[in-house]
DNA sequence: GTTCCAGTTTACGTTAACGTAATCTATGCT
DNA sequence: AGCATAGATTACGTTAACGTAAACTGGAAC
């Protein structure tokens, strides 16, 4: 193990890391999906928080709220410790995992009628290319 | 061809159909996404409304905006005229590709993370089943 | 010391996609 | 005629996820 493990980030280098303004950051701090140390009043951002923003940005392309990403995470927190909250757990991952399975299917439809859709605005543009000048 | 094939719709008809409000459905004319007839004052909806219905609603599961969705409607109509507008028109389709196939990587590593948790949920409730008593 | 600069707090503004009344209209039924 | 029912219109309310602006802080550089 190398001395590097422990880095820290400050909250501009996550921002331009992730593509994500300082606001954005605080405010999933503030909805409780970030809890980054202070060093004085600043914000001190360990590898934890930096996968923690991560998978919260991860979360938003799929379609979550960031309610939905909270909870994720304390479920994923207080998987190892509760039992009668397993059950609750495997429930919700069950649900979103429908979900997640009906969304790639609509979007395998999108995409098979958008290739389409291109291939056929191609064959028109090739015609059009060598067909009657003005 | 029978003498169905131009049948109609009420709006209460379509919302029940679809499960979505009557509201929705008004609020969805007033973005341009519909365009029913007028019987009087009562909207009267067409087939080719209801399919349109069917195009907003997988638009929306798949993260689509209205607004896009209302877009990709105007280009599919444009398409078979305008030419300038072609490539325009793969251009967004093209865009479109990429974050959808970008989204279901994203989901397809989601759903694996989801099965692992699942597998550890359930080893971790059957060992405790068998396990010591209080 | 002052001038940057990154960072902080506070608070109001904004957009999308409807929800939720409240009020009005048309029509078929009894 | 009277009533229920579906539909229409108008308008204000709501939620999520930040944007934007203003005013303050604390250290670094000159």
């Amino acid at each position: 193990m190398t001395a590097a493990a422990d880095r820290t980030f400050s909250i501009s280098e996550l921002a331009q890391e992730f593509d994500v303004t300082t606001r954005a950051i605080r405010f999933y701090e503030s909805e409780g999906l970030l809890t980054p140390e202070r060093q004085g009043q600043r914000r001190i951002y360990s590898r934890r928080d930096r996968v923690r923003l991560m998978l919260t940005l991860r979360g938003k392309r799929i379609g979550l709220s960031l309610l939905e990403i909270r909870e994720l995470f304390e479920l994923y927190d207080a998987a190892n410790n509760d039992e009668p909250q397993l059950t609750k757990f495997v429930d919700i991952l069950s649900r979103r995992e429908q979900q997640l399975t009906q969304q790639m299917q609509d979007i395998q439809l999108v995409l098979r009628e958008i290739g389409q859709l291109k291939a056929q605005c191609e064959h028109w543009m090739e015609k059009r290319s060598g067909g009657l000048p003005e």
